[in-house]
DNA sequence: GAACCGTGGCA
DNA sequence: TTGCCAAGGTT
């Protein structure tokens, strides 16, 4: 990109966006965009929470369900933490629901308006510098610099900067806002993150496709593809742990709730060890005749890798959680994984699956 | 600045 | 199978 031509790209984006914009549940059609119907400002803070660091198609349905059972900001204000907390189950990162819920209860208590101002959201739980910016500029047409991985992605490229991340940011961040413009900068925000989405993607970028290809020094100088540079990743340690599955005579699951700060602060799980790098010692919750499970549950968080063996035991106590009360879905996914597997040998013991040799 | 914090898809 | 990656925020 050379200096002068910002205007030049930013129309042909915005050109290309009104014919190829992508088609989600958060944003408004093409004839009211075109109309200047702005989207919903709860749609839109909900929608760019959840796609904080996940993609589109894992979004999705998440949003559906939670704008069909809470229609407004007041109405999710106002749920029960649990409910929330299973609602987004399996979504990961559980510190943005607890942070959701927060922030949806000061907008309530503030009167059930969202600031409209990129720097009154910024002070809200949950809303960074990226969140508010994208807030304010898609619901409040307010020409805030929009920052995420897919900006930083496509002007990485169209200056060519080769500095590695995160360094390049301050670097990458002055690039965009001379690239954002007065005019419809919501619509903007969204044909750049669209354009990193589909067509400046991390691998294989489709340069030929590009509307703003004839701007981007990167693609002049045949490395596209390679920015933006990043350091290498230290490598994953492995963490061992133990997990107790625990049935009651009536068929109740003995779970747990969650730490409030820390990994999968807030949700269910099973009783069990701490996650460490050697070996756990056994720590059942109550005394029963534990079966160990002949395969273990082998799960990857952020930053380590995760076995786990797992136990079941027929047992009985308080503080069991009626069958009926729990649905498996609730739980974390490493957890859920463990569920499985206890059920897979509830079901072995049920009806053994036919000998296969060996 | 760096560590921490989930998950599923894909090459 | 493994590593990389996705619309980041908090501490």
């Amino acid at each position: 990109m050379r200096d002068g031509s910002e205007a030049e790209a930013g129309a042909a984006l915005l050109f290309w966006y009104d014919g190829h914009a992508r088609v989600m549940p958060w944003r408004v059609g093409p004839a009211e965009r075109a109309a200047g119907v702005r989207p919903d400002p709860y749609h839109v803070w909900l929608s760019e929470v959840m796609l904080q660091q996940t993609t589109v198609a894992a979004v999705r349905d998440y949003f559906r369900r939670f704008t069909a059972r809470w229609p407004s900001v007041a109405d999710l204000a106002a749920a029960e933490d649990g409910d929330v907390m299973a609602e987004w189950a399996g979504l990961g990162y559980y510190a943005r629901a607890r942070n959701l819920l927060k922030c949806a209860r000061a907008v309530a208590a503030a009167g059930g308006q969202f600031p409209a101002t990129a720097e009154g959201l910024r002070a809200l739980p949950g809303i960074g510098p990226y969140t508010a910016a994208a807030v304010a500029a898609i619901a409040f047409d307010e020409p805030a610099v929009v920052v995420d991985g897919n900006v930083e992605r496509v002007v990485a490229r169209l200056w060519a900067i080769e500095t590695p991340m995160p360094a390049a940011k301050p670097e990458l961040v002055d690039k965009a806002g001379r690239l954002t413009p007065q005019l419809r900068p919501g619509d903007h925000a969204q044909a750049m993150m669209d354009l990193g989405a589909t067509i400046c993607t991390p691998r294989n970028p489709a340069c030929a496709l590009c509307p703003v290809n004839a701007f981007c020094a990167a693609k002049a100088q045949g490395i596209a593809a390679e920015l933006p540079r990043k350091s290498p990743k230290p490598e994953k340690p492995t963490r061992f742990g133990l997990a107790y599955v625990a049935f009651d005579a009536a068929g109740g699951v003995l779970l747990e709730r969650r730490p409030e700060k820390g990994l999968l602060g807030g949700m269910l799980g099973f009783p069990g060890s701490d996650w460490a790098e050697t070996a756990p010692a056994p720590c059942p919750p109550l005394a029963a005749d534990w079966t160990q499970l002949s395969h273990e549950v082998r799960h990857t968080f952020t930053h380590f890798h995760l076995r786990l063996r797992v136990f079941v035991a027929q047992a009985e106590g308080e503080g069991f959680t009626p069958r009926q009360d729990f649905s498996p879905a609730a739980l974390p996914t490493v957890m859920r994984k463990v569920w499985d597997l206890a059920q897979a040998r509830a079901q072995a013991g049920a009806a053994p699956p036919h000998p296969r040799g060996i």
